[in-house]
DNA sequence: CCGATATCTCTCGACGTCAAGATAATTATC
DNA sequence: GATAATTATCTTGACGTCGAGAGATATCGG
């Protein structure tokens, strides 16, 4: 059977018609990563939304919880994991200090650094946001037999593992 | 053969140690797929950067040149194409139309409205970024095989069309 | 033909991101 | 132990994005 054209197809058309010198097989596969990426981002917002969050400050207090007890990172390392830059990082750290849901403490190890942590409320926030948003990412992928989502997951894997000369 | 454990399984990792009751499949597959869309960006970026250009001005030159002759389009159908917000449409067309690659036009199909039409300078700009920009994507998928590429691309076509009722 | 409604673009304010530089504290070197 | 080099965070300014609302034109219904 043959798929229907789709927004992606329409495009890699186009530019078939104007440019017959290029090769768009790569182009087909980033742009439907890119169009896909969009259109789950925009889904898992409103999870977020419905829990007085965004998404940069769920990453945050993500971080933080699944990290473990005491609930605390330095800046350094959520900019680490989170892959941020710095000035990111801190603006982030002081909606979510303005919000209540974390706290800055000072780092015993290290004067020059600081610990981020959960408080109560942020602890709270974040255990129910991401059970939320996990039923949210079900949803999201339910179209795909689990077999389909397996095949996918490897793949995934596979590119990344293509492009991250350090994983 | 097992995979070595990459960046996002160290996540589920630590959610599984943390919260064991959620089911974090479909969190590996959306993880896999950001971490994937971020580095690809990161790269793609370079590309546009030797032209002169960011995401969002090429964005635009694209969609105006493969639209073929006469290469002008409404902010309308541009905003429909890129799935930007009006206001982030207009803030675009300035900053091209600023640098000379893009013009507005009456349009005398409709007073409310102008067209974005790619000047000469513009359209060599695009022309010669977007082989660039091809290249760039040919070698950032170049780590998968043909089947695994072609495999990837028919799941993303399938998790699409899942996600957009219409497409 | 005219008033009401719809459509199209732009303006504006809030926010998120980044990169470069500033500040403070630690570590290395002698 | 004193000085230099390194490291960690924060500050700043520029830019991109969104969404709500304003202004102008088009279309619809009577």
């Amino acid at each position: 059977m043959i798929p229907a054209m789709d927004h992606v197809d329409r495009i890699l058309d186009q530019w078939h018609r104007e440019r017959p010198d290029l090769d768009l097989g790569p182009m087909g596969l980033i742009g439907r990563l890119t169009r896909l990426m969009t259109q789950l981002m925009r889904e898992m917002e409103k999870t977020f939304a419905a829990h007085g969050l965004a998404y940069p400050s769920f990453d945050v207090l993500a971080t933080l919880r699944r990290s473990g007890p005491p609930y605390a990172l330095s800046p350094g390392d959520l900019m680490a994991t989170t892959m941020v830059a710095s000035g990111t990082m801190t603006n982030r750290i002081d909606q979510l200090e303005k919000s209540g849901l974390v706290q800055r403490r000072p780092n015993p190890q290290d004067g020059r650094s600081v610990l981020i942590a959960l408080t109560d409320q942020g602890r709270r926030v974040i255990d129910a946001a991401v059970a939320d948003h996990v039923a949210t990412q079900k949803r999201l992928v339910g179209h795909l037999s689990a077999a389909e989502q397996s095949a996918l997951n490897t793949l995934l894997r596979d590119f990344l593992a293509g492009l991250d000369p350090a994983p």
